[in-house]
DNA sequence: TTGATATAGTTACATTCGTAACTGTAATTT
DNA sequence: AAATTACAGTTACGAATGTAACTATATCAA
């Protein structure tokens, strides 16, 4: 009715479109190829990109829900694509580590990650690729 | 590991979190208010602003998947915020209408949707969310 | 020290989700 | 008109999710 207000125009809802968008054409790279769920290559991402790190680390980094983290390390692990060791000074703590079926599996991914990204960047050009990206870290702060 | 991947730099996690950011910030809103779900707010909002339509065309609007549309139909329907009308031509079709109920929560909702879009609107400065909106937006034709 | 509190990580449970299969109706082909 | 195909919408089912409760360990306070 009448209203100023227009859903196709708020931004959280064309926020989440792009952002859909953007994700879905990703996900399907690594589905396909490795059958992962999101939360997984999260993880695998995390873990190839800092080395070792313990599940609260993986948290702080990436956002996802411990319980995802949790069972997303579990899904990892069963693969064979990292190792837990317990950590020495704190038995409640697990450092993982990426084996090198799980590295391989990474590299793999960022290769694609890195083309996907040429993508979006050839599609929106130089410049307002870097200015969405300012953009959207601002929103750390809101 | 060495390669010029950065997860926090990659544009669909980027997005994500942003995206995530804004829409929850909202969904607080009509969670608190209504107890309503994402899927059940974008239906309200879809029927508020064009008026009756049908399960289909309110899929085209909002791009949810055709089982979230039918369920949040259903969940609005036992709250008496809509009523269906089969359509006289095609009875596979239901007509779907606010009730007076229905609309005000809409109203009201869209109060606070503008509110919000206000507050963002500060946050980012004018000139920064226009540009962001616009940016959004070329991702229809990705 | 012991008792209380905090933290790392997992698990149980109820809810939500997406895929695919289904029902009922309409449109098209033969 | 009968058979086939297409479409609107719902439902069944398995997978994924979030909340809260839990286990085990560590830290802090009395």
């Amino acid at each position: 009715m009448k209203s100023e207000f227009d859903l196709h125009s708020f931004l959280p809802f064309l926020m989440h479109h792009a952002s859909e968008k953007l994700s879905l054409g990703f996900r399907d790279i690594y589905r396909d190829r490795y059958r992962m769920t999101r939360s997984e290559w999260r993880v695998l991402a995390t873990l190839g990109q800092y080395g070792a790190l313990t599940a609260t680390e993986i948290v702080t980094h990436t956002g996802l829900h411990k319980t995802k983290v949790s069972r997303a390390v579990f899904s990892i692990e069963k693969r064979r694509w990292l190792k837990r060791f317990q950590d020495e000074n704190d038995r409640r703590v697990h450092r993982l580590d990426l084996t090198a079926q799980g590295k391989s599996a990474f590299t793999s991914l960022c290769e694609a990650g890195i083309a996907y990204d040429r993508k979006v960047r050839d599609f929106l050009g130089e410049d307002e690729f870097k200015r969405l990206s300012d953009l959207l870290k601002r929103f750390n702060d809101l």
